[in-house]
DNA sequence: ACTCTGGTTCAAGACGTC
DNA sequence: TTAATTGAACCAGAGT
DNA sequence: GACGTCC
């Protein structure tokens, strides 16, 4: 679930960290982008109601494809607009997190039941409402689209742990200039840009500048952490009777989860000698020290230790997985791949130049000695860069 | 009146052809 | 021993 | 642009 509310807290108490853009503006830039949210969003959105059942789109052995159609589509979007997408999957959830996970694994198996209901009763709408809920991604369908990705030349990483701190960590190291997610997660871990809904063709999109955030709210870090944990986070339970919006008064005057801690008994014993109910009440197992050491230094790859490329695409494997294993019509394939590859390689690197050769700021300065090195990459657009052709 | 919280419920894509 | 995405909108009710 | 289809 993310933060909870921190998006429209965001809209009210830091309107200017937030620029609206289009597509094209991200030409030749590298973008991490949550692939498991995408995921989720393509098959959803790929099931339909018949007349008796749930409609979804598979291969013949029956292992769902419409996260492959959607990824595919997508992949070539960016790609066509001179993007150059990093995905990166989830790996092993934190195990603060299990309390959260089961919650949802059991809404799920509630859909379950409501989705075999609704369909005896033939109400379809329903029905696909319900199983929409129930959509899982198991490790088949994962390894699929990681296999397809990379087939597709795009460099695909597995996170140790948390893909928003996996790509907050990629942000920060210069390997990618933003991190794509709809997780507000992703600025607790500190990723310098945000960016919402670009993973969807409509636009615009979304951007949050981290530093523009920490300055209006007038915020440490640190203290912006406890204020994402009292809001409510996926790793432990909130105190409730304090949202968002006493939070961050609270953060602001006691500077701390403890020092709001101790305002928190004063006042809830204050109104005990008064014989009024707790304003506030503290969970029995309030883990907001391990949360904070998830969000601050999360389990990570080092974004150093990442060498980022793509290559052009497999095109015969390609063509063999997707229309072989996966049942794609060749011709789409066919027509997708015509998109990105009828683009002359020269002219799509001086395009690059005509979006960025003048107005370039390089945010990380290359010294000498990383020149001379020339393995630090930034996610800003290399003037002569590119020997990977798309 | 106004603010805030907390629970519930809904929504989440893109292509090709007409 | 398998799977593990989320935010937004709405409304009721409590507290100030 | 709306609509059926994508697998």
């Amino acid at each position: 679930m993310g933060i909870h509310q921190l998006m429209q807290f965001l809209k009210e108490k830091a309107p200017n960290c937030f620029r609206t853009l289009m597509l094209d503006y991200f030409a030749g830039r590298t973008i991490g982008c949550d692939a498991s949210m995408a995921m989720y969003q393509f098959l959803i959105q790929t099931q339909s109601a018949g007349l008796t059942q749930i409609i979804e789109l598979t291969d013949k052995e029956g292992n769902r494809t419409g996260h492959l159609v959607g990824l595919f589509n997508r992949t070539l979007q960016f790609l066509e607009n001179g993007i150059k997408p990093v995905w990166v999957f989830d790996g092993k959830p934190p195990l603060l997190k299990s309390g959260e996970l089961a919650r949802r694994k059991k809404l799920k198996e509630e859909a379950k039941v409501k989705t075999e209901l609704a369909l005896e009763q033939g109400d379809m709408q329903q029905a696909l409402l319900q199983n929409q809920r129930t959509t899982t991604i198991s490790s088949i369908m994962k390894e699929d689209a990681i296999k397809m990705l990379q087939l597709m030349g795009c460099p695909v990483i597995i996170a140790p742990c948390e893909a928003e701190a996996q790509c907050a960590e990629l942000c920060r190291a210069g390997k990618i200039y933003a991190t794509a997610t709809e997780d507000m997660d992703a600025l607790t871990f500190r990723t310098p840009v945000l960016l919402r809904g670009f993973n969807t063709k409509k636009e615009p999109i979304y951007e949050i500048i981290y530093d523009d955030m920490i300055k209006e709210l007038e915020l440490t870090y640190e203290q912006f952490v406890d204020l994402c944990i009292l809001c409510g986070c996926d790793y432990t339970e909130k105190i409730e009777g304090i949202g968002p919006g006493t939070a961050y008064k609270l953060i602001k005057e006691y500077k701390s989860i403890e020092g709001i801690l101790e305002h928190v008994q004063k006042v809830n014993a204050e109104r005990e000698k008064n014989n009024q109910n707790p304003k506030y009440t503290v969970p029995s197992k309030f883990l907001y020290q391990d949360s904070r050491e998830l969000f601050i230094t999360p389990l990570v790859q080092k974004g150093d230790e990442l060498q980022l490329t793509w290559n052009k695409p497999d095109v015969d494997n390609l063509k063999k997985f997707l229309i072989e294993e996966k049942g794609f019509a060749e011709s789409r394939i066919d027509n997708g791949l015509k998109r990105i590859a009828k683009k002359d390689p020269a002219g799509f690197q001086s395009r690059l130049e005509n979006f960025f050769g003048k107005t370039t700021k390089i945010i990380h300065p290359n010294n000498s000695k990383a020149k001379a090195k020339s393995n630090k990459k930034t996610e800003q657009p290399q003037k002569s860069g590119g020997k990977k052709k798309i």
